[in-house]
DNA sequence: TTCGTTCACATACGCCGCGTATGTAAGTGG
DNA sequence: CCACTTACATACGCGGCGTATGTGAACGAA
């Protein structure tokens, strides 16, 4: 016998993992133009039949990336504002983590890059983007107990995300990404504190 | 005869204009992936060989359009911040200018969606990105005359944008964009506020 | 004016990548 | 044990891109 004989669901499972990751890999390095099927299934050690049958198309298959990708992203976000001890504490930790993980050239190329150009917005994602979702609620609450001024959660969470993203391509094309991504995370800050109602020019 | 006969230069100036027009509709419409080389370029009454002679490729075309709606996008916002009877308000109105700009389906689609994922970071863009630059200059000069806190006008400069950039999506992609956009820029307008440095929680 | 050169395109060809239609072996339920 | 479905692989055709080549018109020099 070659290989031991398992049930169909967990065989199933296990060729979704391989395509999705084999296509995560060519996505993140070559982007998704580039990234042929042919390619990145033969690297699964598959073919594109298996592609076609289980996503639909090459943009079936990004979809899913995308999704594990933002699940991955929403956990790591949790813990960091978990541990906070405030929740503006927690709200403002969160932020920047998420500024930082942009830096991360998978995070980069495929959630920042492609991702809205093969998608659109990425408001209108599927998983319809749990990052933004937790922020807004963060600031309702936020204005709720009257830390912050008063302002539409929603939109200022928009605000705020588009910031993020953008301060980190910045950071992540820049020739100094270290030093770059200091003044980013101290420029996002003094952002943020602006929305305190007792904002006094912190020294 | 059938057209008159003139200088070479205006010839090849009035073929990459015809190229680039037909281009921009096709971008604009379909999205760069989607628009065909040999398509549009009948549109403009052409082949493929006038495009490849002038432009290189696909891409360098695209990138010609995209500096020509750059062009255009910079003047329409110099005319407005020079309206303005203080440097604050013409920061204001050119950033809230830039927002809406952005509902416009062309810039959407082209600057906003499919540029990125085609020639990379906007800031790195060849001319690089007049809008940001001009945010910059006013807010180092904004910060001289101590109107606003003390940050790093680059760095600030960057998350403006991107938060402009973000809420144009937004906006766009809403059921209701006039509404969406009332609400955005009115955070908007509350976040700008926070880096004032007399910032009193206004209204 | 004339002739050689360069320019500004058009034409022709081949390759690659995608989508679909079809084949097939293994698994599954009755 | 058999009919049916599932989970892939294989085969085919088409459209899009890049390149190599062809061609007529514009320009400069004698």
């Amino acid at each position: 016998m070659k290989t031991a004989h398992k049930p169909r669901s967990e065989m199933v499972a296990e060729t979704r993992a391989k395509l999705t990751a084999a296509a995560r890999r060519a996505f993140a390095t070559v982007g998704y133009a580039n990234a042929s099927m042919d390619d990145f299934t033969a690297d699964a050690g598959l073919t594109r039949g298996a592609l076609y049958h289980h996503f639909g198309d090459k943009k079936g298959l990004f979809e899913a990336v995308v999704a594990q990708i933002d699940r991955e992203m929403s956990v790591r976000l949790n813990v960091i504002s978990a541990k906070a001890t405030t929740r503006w504490q927690g709200f403002v930790d969160e932020n920047i983590a998420y500024v930082e993980m942009a830096l991360e050239p998978e995070i980069q190329r495929i959630m920042l890059r492609d991702g809205p150009g093969v998608l659109g917005d990425p408001a209108q994602w599927p998983n319809a983007n749990a990052c933004i979702m937790s922020i807004t609620t963060n600031l309702a609450a936020l204005k709720e107990e009257g830390v912050i001024r008063d302002i539409d959660p929603e939109a200022m969470a928009r605000l705020i995300s588009g910031a993020s993203l953008y301060a980190a391509q910045w950071i992540a094309n820049s020739d100094d990404p270290g030093a770059t991504s200091k003044k980013a995370v101290k420029a996002f800050r003094a952002l943020m504190e602006g929305l305190l109602v007792d904002n006094k020019c912190p020294g």
